[in-house]
DNA sequence: ATAAACTTTAGAGTACACTATAAGGCAAGC
DNA sequence: GCTTGCCTTATAGTGTACTCTAAAGTTTAT
């Protein structure tokens, strides 16, 4: 599979797919060189830039994804760092749910009360004295 | 109060505040200035400053926070634009709990592999049969 | 009174994650 | 065979959000 293939297939730019070859994040399984030194995409490409977006979409850095891909690549690390790896994460993951869990709850306030404003003046005037929205 | 003490109560650096009123994101109720031109503050920067903290950690940029903070401020916009808005992002907030969802429940099965890995290598073999990790 | 520790401004620098350009090589259709 | 369009590289530019420096003024402690 060509460059601009995979780009179609994964949403990402051409452009962003080789950055990511650059900053190191992917090995001979995904790309490797046909004889015009085209690259040639594998399947497993596609994977891999799933797996990427993924981490990428609960805050992981490219640094950081370069060493978790780099561990399941080749087993650098000690289980018991990748241990302590996960759980630390699991942790950042669950302080991040809350705090977007009280903005969904924020947001569902400043909701009714914008609503009331809209259908029920009287209910956004007793909304207003109960919350502070700023 | 002036810009080291909001700083310190805040836990940002004096840099990132008056960044922050270079980019519009305070008014007269937050900041004024003595007579020697010096910032001060008021108890409401401290709440505003939490606020953009609150609204940053769930993604919203700078520019998003500016418009956010205007309309509470001088209600710019129509209500059904703000409706219009708080239903967007409220959407876009429940699936960005829904990725980290998956991503602990993605976490929390590479955890049991590794505990298992470390304590009961039968139980590891087991585990890899049923999953891919990659 | 003078040094240390604050404050101000404009503007430069940094880090991250792309995004684009230039200059050239390769490939497919007419 | 020539144009169009894809591929390659190195390198430069963009946008976001800070972060810092320099030069100058103000306040505080000794």
């Amino acid at each position: 599979m060509k460059i601009q293939e995979l780009a179609k297939t994964t949403g990402l730019t051409a452009y962003t797919i080789r950055f990511y070859e650059k900053e190191g994040l992917f090995d001979i399984r995904h790309v490797r060189r046909d004889d015009n030194n085209y690259r040639n995409y594998t399947d497993e490409a596609i994977e891999r830039l799933k797996l990427i977006k993924k981490f990428q979409g609960v805050g992981c850095s490219i640094s950081e994804l370069k060493e978790i891909l780099l561990d399941v690549d080749t087993n650098t690390r000690t289980n018991e760092q990748v241990i302590e790896w996960i759980c630390q994460k699991i942790q950042e993951i669950e302080c991040k749910r809350v705090e977007y869990k009280q903005m969904l709850d924020t947001l569902n306030i400043m909701l009714e009360y914008r609503l009331a404003l809209k259908n029920d003046p009287k209910k956004a005037q007793a909304l207003l004295k109960g919350h502070h929205f700023d």
